[in-house]
RNA sequence: GUGCGUUUAGCUCAGCUGGAUAGAGCGUUUGGCUACGGACCAAAAGGUCGGGGGUUCGAAUCCUCUAACGCACGCCA
């Protein structure tokens, strides 16, 4: 349809090309306006002419096409009215025609790598942790159903020298039994207990550093320890990891880059990028404005950019990726920045396909979060709890549904990705546990109850035939829904490109609101055939809709709630 | 100190490459179930878009200065 109109202008007015014209047209603000509008400002300059007269013009020359019912010039604007008929039944159409509505038709052949999550090892998984899990997640829907092939990577913190301080820590304040009983619980509360303790003994820092020497040296009681932390921790976020439904492809670590950083540092020492600076090995970046990226300690051990690099390299080597995704905190913007560039000047050209997608900062009511003041909510306590209420209102509302408890699950863990994926990435969120377990208004759970009511109205209406009579739908509620049903493709489209899971929520409640008011001013089950079979195939293609943008979120829909 | 990020209604936030009277949700006030699910729908009130200057026919959006808050700045990750 805007294809259309585009090209109505495009034959009268010669300076600007269809493309131009297809840009600069726009859908007017309110729909009283019309279904799109031409701004003629551009057209002044070369017509010498007010914009207002340039639009009377022009609206005289194309008041007689067929597929509109009405052209208006307002101001400088030219408002053009569509044939509404025409316009739903193009929209549904194209819908039908799609194997994959809103996605790719077929695979791109392209490959993305998304590193996400990417916990600590033996520190537990709480608020934080949380959101890089769901919008790598969702990012990971999102580019699969655009046609990518995507490489989930759980690049997890098991290696560094906090393994040192656990060392340390256990071989002076813990037990086997503990660790057994406890799990990360235990290690976090040696862990802590060594923070405290080093504070007035920093003697306490180089025996941990010099433990995290041992195991980077291949020391078996170094590493047997490590080895068992490390299991325990992994099945622990193992069962988070189940309860949002999320799966990885790759869980090789920082430690898997272990042995594979020699040969790295080997390449950027021939390369001539390594000075040496106060005993430790750095490439230094003043030239591009930022400090020095630590390659190598003093006593020779690796940091975390050493591993990324490799890790960057390795990554290239075995996916052959066409774009590689870091998504962590925004405080780790500097680091990024200076690795890629490091890789930059290793001479590779695929430096420019490394992106970091930032996330702010999440932070409690009481201040920044801290295991070590006890400031810290771990995720399955925020999940259960949601599960709960969702329970709770269940009980209230709809006690008669059969698996209550995996309905439960669904909506009470979508209430949490949702809150997470609502807003922009950047924004810092602060957590409140009102807000959260708020299901009205712009929540999962407002979204997911639209969609069981679309089931629960389809469920009624039983069987229905695929006719649509399209004179039915011409009311603007109807239209409204329609349009939104066009949207879809965009949002996806958008979201992939600004790798903004947050367009995606904001489309699906926009989606469910327009077919909760259609649902409230248009009944559905009526006695008439042709009303109720058109208004049934649009709730299923709503319905439908609904259930492909959740999923995209990472978010279930149950049918009954 | 330097750099990055944020600043839009009481609160949480949208606002696409600059375009028509700046939009939602929550909260507040009010109305709507003898219709298909009230976790819903509708209406009202609520804004000098942090502040100054500039570019433009036109700025929440671009440039510049400035303020507040957050974060990062070498041997943690």
């Amino acid at each position: 349809m805007k294809n259309k109109v585009a090209e109505l202008i495009s034959a009268q007015v010669e300076s600007l090309s269809k493309e131009e014209i297809l840009s600069l047209i726009e859908i007017p603000p309110k729909t009283e306006m019309g279904d799109f509008a031409f701004p003629c400002f551009k057209l002044a300059k070369t017509y010498r002419k007010a914009p207002q007269a340039i639009a009377a013009e022009l609206k005289e020359k194309m008041e007689n096409a067929s597929f509109l019912s009405k052209v208006e010039c307002l101001g400088p604007y030219l408002n053009f009215y569509v044939n509404k008929q025409e316009m739903a039944r193009q929209i549904v159409e194209n819908y039908k025609n799609c194997k994959n509505y809103g996605g790719a038709e077929e695979k791109n052949s392209k490959t993305i790598c998304i590193d996400y999550s990417s916990p600590n090892v033996a520190k537990n998984f709480h608020v934080g942790h949380l959101r890089t899990t769901i919008i790598g997640n969702s990012l990971n829907n999102i580019y699969r159903k655009s046609g990518y092939d995507v490489v989930r990577i759980n690049h997890l913190g098991d290696w560094g020298t906090q393994f040192g301080k656990l060392i340390v820590a256990y071989k002076r304040w813990g037990s086997q039994q503990a660790v057994e009983n406890e799990g990360i619980s235990e290690l976090m509360r040696i862990y802590v207990k060594f923070h405290e303790e080093a504070e007035k003994d920093d003697s306490l820092n180089d025996e941990a550093r010099s433990w995290f020497t041992k195991m980077e040296h291949g020391d078996e009681e170094a590493l047997s320890i490590w080895r068992w932390f490390r299991e325990i921790s992994l099945k622990e976020f193992m069962s988070v990891y189940k309860m949002l439904d999320i799966d990885f492809d790759s869980y090789d670590g920082e430690s898997f880059y272990n042995d594979k950083m020699a040969a790295v540092i080997e390449e950027l020492k021939e390369k001539g990028l390594i000075k040496v600076s106060e005993g430790a090995q750095i490439i230094d970046l003043e030239e591009y404005g930022m400090p020095p990226c630590l390659i190598t300690k003093k006593d020779g051990s690796s940091l975390y950019a050493t591993r990324d690099i490799t890790a960057a390299l390795y990554r290239k080597n075995t996916y052959h990726f066409d774009k590689c995704l870091y998504v962590t905190g925004l405080e780790q913007k500097l680091h990024f920045a200076q690795w890629f560039k490091v890789i930059e000047l290793m001479g590779y050209d695929w430096a420019k396909d490394l992106y970091h997608v930032p996330y702010g900062l999440v932070s409690l009511k009481g201040g920044k979060l801290s295991t070590r003041k006890g400031n810290i909510i771990y995720a399955e306590d925020i999940l259960n709890e949601s599960i709960q209420k969702t329970r709770s209102i269940i009980e209230e509302k709809n006690p008669d549904i059969s698996d209550k408890e995996e309905v439960s699950r669904e909506v009470g863990i979508g209430a949490i990705i949702f809150n997470d994926l609502y807003n922009q990435r950047i924004k810092d969120v602060v957590f409140d546990w009102d807000k959260i377990l708020n299901f009205d208004g712009e929540t999962g759970p407002y979204v997911q109850y639209t969609y069981a009511r679309a089931a629960s109205v389809l469920r009624k209406i039983g069987d229905k035939t695929d006719e649509i009579d399209y004179n039915v739908l011409t009311d603007d509620t109807s239209m409204a829904l329609i349009k939104e049903i066009e949207r879809y493709p965009q949002a996806v489209k958008d979201a992939a490109d600004r790798m903004e899971p947050y367009i995606i929520s904001r489309y699906a409640v926009a989606l469910a609101q327009a077919f909760n008011k259609f649902y409230h001013d248009c009944q559905i089950n009526v006695l008439e055939d042709n009303i109720r079979n058109t208004r049934a195939n649009i709730v299923e293609i709503v319905k439908n809709i609904i259930k492909d943008a959740l999923s995209l979120l990472g978010i279930k829909c149950p049918e009954q709630m």
